[in-house]
RNA sequence: UGCUCCGUGGUGUAAUUGGCAACACGUCUGACUCUGGAUCAGAAAAGUCCAGGUUCGAGCCCUGGCGGAGCAACCA
């Protein structure tokens, strides 16, 4: 009975999903659910993109409806083709796709200018010759009510005069701008007669010089919606206050039962990072990355470069939900959902980072043996592979210590430890170079214990990866760690985030030693080295130079005795 | 001191809409292991921002506080 229990107890729903199922059940837009992801093309796309992303193609998935990529190109100045490339590249990567419907804010500018147009003749927009600054001014505070323009009324014919003239280029940007006719004495600053074209002389990616007045946000997001029969629009909570505003154009646009409805949900923050655009393009221009795609970044590009799966992205967008409570999510969260990914995927390879040769005295010189090694524990039907072992090999430096403490389950003086996949060996001496550090050790093994062996049972306390010297493929290990030792850099009262930037978040590592099955690994492949991570085969490798990201570590009980 | 929104273990979310505060991550034990991984078993950890009220019963409803965030770009 108890499975039946589990059965029938019911999903929860995010909030979203209970105003979507509400609009359903009273019959709102013909049952239908549609939505759209509206990137600006003004940067790459990052984590908290990717929140949006699952939402906007989620909902419309599970409802059976449809979701537009729209892209909210309004804004010549900052916009650029490279970055709508990128954002489709990523959306496809994470696993969505918007079909034949790739719209741009753009291609309504037509309609915008009509509607715009209408408002005029409706006496609700008019032509403001003021300043920047003067309006500004004249908007007012929070506390008090702003004051009117003395162009506010103006007639029907001049507005719709100077609007035409506006975009012939007969003025120069700045001198004028467009602005709805609402209420100057609002308690919510965006109903204060917000503009809703400006002059630009700025080519447009897309439409070149055809325009030259430009339609703000406010004026093109929700009536594209509305356009595209869009029926939930989604987006972040300090969009909050733009919902009357949103709701008022959707008015004088609405001719029958169909509208759309703005719905905030909380963004996505990370721990040890910053999330905002103008900080990551910082990071990018002031070169403390090395671009977009550098593996620290918490864009989509990098996380890729890093080697995270967009399953793991989309696991854990689905693990931290949505609601309308500002948070701030451990990444250790974004890091389980790696790990959990790539345990059960990632195949399982010897690579030492860090090498110490070990010679096994008693192993009879040239003899080489192929060792039969599985590729992954956790999947059976990866099957296994062959690795050379020969008589010197190399281990990882931290696998042994001259002067070990209690809990060291590795190799030492009088200790003997698992090869795996190979022999027990046993430590018999060392040598040290002039500057006193060890530069080799030597054991002897048994025949008898190898894998599978008459021996092989016997128990050890520790199990190290190998890799033979001679077979050994040298590579370059890129050693990530987090980019701001602080959790909140960007919450940091009068300390500008830079100040918090990790010092040690990336180490380089080269000379590295790794199992010649490797010699073929192309990006972006995936592997866990086993005992120290899982890492991907960087954009920068090649056949004879091999590099290697490290995602994330293992979990390591080890290094965390030792802090 | 205007408007809008938000306060549930360390963190992120639940609580069948008024019925014994649950799950995940993290933390800590122990078992197992040819990865100090994985897996398995278990533990600690909030009495729901505060104070009143309604009710047999409140994290959910009401009132009043307190705290936090967003909003005054010709950005989105």
């Amino acid at each position: 009975m108890k499975e039946s229990e589990e059965i029938t107890k019911p999903e929860s729903q995010h909030f979203i999903e209970q105003f979507i199922e509400k609009d359903l059940s009273e019959g709102k837009n013909d049952g239908r659910v549609h939505t759209r992801f509206p990137p600006e093309p003004n940067g790459y796309l990052h984590i908290g993109h990717a929140k949006a992303i699952c939402l906007d193609f989620g909902m419309a998935e599970k409802y059976g409806g449809k979701c537009n990529l729209r892209f909210d190109d309004t804004n010549p100045t900052k916009e650029e083709v490279e970055y709508v490339d990128s954002i489709k590249e990523d959306i496809k990567w994470l696993g969505f796709t918007w079909e034949d419907r790739e719209y741009y804010a753009s291609d309504y500018f037509g309609k915008l200018w009509n509607f715009a147009v209408l408002l005029i003749n409706r006496g609700l927009a008019y032509v403001d010759d003021q300043s920047a600054e003067t309006i500004a001014e004249q908007k007012g505070t929070p506390t008090q009510p702003g004051t009117e323009s003395p162009y506010r009324n103006r007639s029907i014919e001049e507005n719709l005069d100077l609007f035409y003239r506006m975009n012939e280029g007969e003025f120069e940007e700045g001198s004028c701008v467009l602005r709805a006719r609402i209420d100057m004495a609002s308690p919510n600053l965006h109903m204060r007669d917000p503009i809703i074209y400006r002059i630009l002389k700025t080519p447009h990616h897309r439409t070149g010089t055809t325009w030259k007045v430009y339609p703000m946000y406010d004026f093109a997001h929700g009536q594209s919606d509305y356009f595209e029969g869009i029926t939930h629009s989604l987006c972040t909570l300090e969009f909050e206050v733009h919902r009357p505003l949103y709701d008022w154009f959707i008015d004088q646009l609405q001719t029958d039962d169909y509208r759309p409805r703005q719905i905030e949900f909380n963004r996505l923050n990370l721990t040890y990072t910053v999330m905002s655009k103008r900080k990551l393009l910082e990071l990018v221009k002031e070169g403390v990355v090395s671009g977009w795609d550098d593996p620290r970044m918490p864009t989509l590009c990098g996380l890729r470069r890093r080697g995270y799966t967009p399953e793991s992205v989309r696991r854990f967008v689905d693990l931290i939900g949505y609601t309308k409570v500002e948070a701030i999510n451990d990444v250790s969260l974004l890091e389980y959902a790696v790990r959990e990914d790539l345990n059960k995927r990632a195949p399982r390879v010897f690579g030492v980072l860090r090498p110490l040769k070990v010679i096994i005295t008693n192993y009879p010189e040239g003899k080489v043996e192929q060792m039969e090694i599985e590729n992954n524990p956790e999947d059976v039907t990866q099957g296994k592979r062959l690795v050379p072992f020969s008589r010197e090999i190399f281990i990882e430096r931290d696998d042994f210590m001259e002067n070990p403490p209690n809990k060291f389950f590795r190799l030492a003086p009088g200790r003997e430890v698992r090869l795996k996949g190979a022999y027990i060996i046993k430590y018999t001496g060392l040598l040290k170079d002039n500057k006193g550090e060890v530069s080799e050790v030597h054991c002897t093994y048994e025949p008898e214990t190898r894998s599978g062996g008459p021996q092989s049972d016997r128990k050890v306390k520790g199990t190290l990866h190998w890799v033979s010297a001679e077979h050994a493929l040298d590579a370059e290990v890129r050693l990530y760690d987090r980019l701001f030792n602080t959790e909140d850099p960007a919450g940091q009262k009068d300390e500008d985030y830079r100040s918090f930037l990790n010092p040690d978040s990336l180490e380089v590592l080269r000379g590295c030693k790794v199992e010649p099955s490797l010699a073929t690994a192309r990006p972006p492949d995936k592997f866990q080295f086993q005992r120290l991570g899982y890492f991907c085969v960087d954009n920068d490798s090649t056949t004879g130079n091999l590099v290697f990201n490290r995602t994330v570590g293992l979990k390591d009980t080890w290094a965390k005795l030792n802090k």
